[in-house]
DNA sequence: GTCTATAAAGAGATAGAC
DNA sequence: GTCTATCTCTTTATAGAC
């Protein structure tokens, strides 16, 4: 955690004009940039003329380049983890913890959208010191899916022919991507698109037996 | 489609040593290093290097670097759309003719994985010109799967209540991001986790209502 | 078709004034 | 905390011999 830019290592800066600090407005644009254009493609002087400063002076802010990634990375994966654990842990039931985890994880990575896809697509370019520490929150996050998926397969919701690790990267990979064609002016908004992709996971896209739709009991 | 690199301009080169012409090992090379690494950290330094060449020797095979990228790219959708065509052109019914989809985009992007990911990965590094050919076949390729997935809505296999193009995007996050993971050293061979997946987006992660595997008929 | 050598541009980062 | 000015390194791509 050492080296990361924190949206307010000062307090007193918040209240200053725009109502972001400027730590904060450097890790979103940089995400924008960094998500539109790719990290190695988005140089300091890009970022320095949207932010209108001087390309000298991000160097205040950080150290390097690199820290951007590195802290878009954490704050977006820090953001999704705790926004899941939390709907999990109002929902009553296997079946039910399953659609509060979708709809926490699609919610979440939606409203920090340039973040989150910059964490998916840009891991690599992390050195392998910080790398690593990224890829563990993402296996922290991995694992508390999983045992909300393995719950329910002890519990006799879900199937058990498919290992509880499948359906979890399957799961993740669904909503995941999403945030590559997600638009907010499509036909769907986010928590929308949860319900819909909770739907498709847990009863899959063929016609229930009878038109029973085993949907019953929203939250 | 001007401006690409061919694995086989020359068709004598074909069988000179090594087996594979420098245009074929160009490619699958460079797709190797972009996937791993990102187009825009890898350098023709390090390009020409795995090759045996020196740096200026690559630029009698391309124009810029930037061709290299456009062919991975052309070459994956055209590998998938083919292969997918081909294996639904041999099912003989609705339901089948999605499982050989899942198996033909599942095998065939898992055998060129290098390729097929950074297509989905580096298509941003494109020209705008390049990008927009290359989302073109792309959206081709979308559009068979859509029409796939409509033509078992309307004879009553697939759900309604979600949209064809849901569906479709959602099937294809599904299987796509799969290359991030798969391994194959892993617990599932490629046409295992082809029909993982489709027992998954077909009947879902929930238990069938009696145990009924609705799973029959394999092809 | 591959080589040596080099041109030309752009990148990240620092020094030190204000 | 932001500025001007500059350093240093690496990059893509080209010229021209063999």
């Amino acid at each position: 955690v050492r080296d990361s830019i924190r949206p307010s290592d000062n307090p007193t800066e918040e209240t200053s004009g725009s109502g972001k600090s400027v730590p904060a407005r450097l890790l979103s644009t940089a995400a924008g940039l960094f998500w539109s254009q790719g990290y190695a493609n988005t140089t300091t002087r890009q970022l320095s003329r949207e932010l209108g400063l001087q390309k000298a002076s991000l160097y205040y802010h950080m150290e390097k380049k690199e820290d951007l990634l590195y802290s878009i990375c954490v704050e977006s994966l820090r953001h999704t983890l705790s926004r899941a654990r939390a709907e999990v842990a109002k929902a009553t039931s296997p079946r039910s913890r399953i659609q509060a985890l979708i709809r926490g994880h699609v919610t979440s990575t939606l409203e920090e959208k340039d973040k989150h896809a910059t964490m998916l697509t840009e891991l690599r370019s992390l050195s392998p010191d910080r790398r690593g520490e990224v890829v563990a929150l993402r296996d922290e996050y991995e694992d508390f899916v999983k045992s909300v998926i393995l719950e329910a397969q002890r519990s006799g919701v879900l199937r058990e022919d498919l290992s509880a690790k499948l359906l979890t990267l399957g799961l993740l990979d669904l909503l995941n991507w999403s945030i590559f064609w997600f638009s907010e002016r499509g036909e769907l908004d986010s928590t929308e698109l949860a319900d819909a992709f909770a739907a498709l996971f847990l009863d899959g896209a063929v016609v229930s037996p009878d038109g029973i739709p085993s949907n019953r009991g929203g939250a």
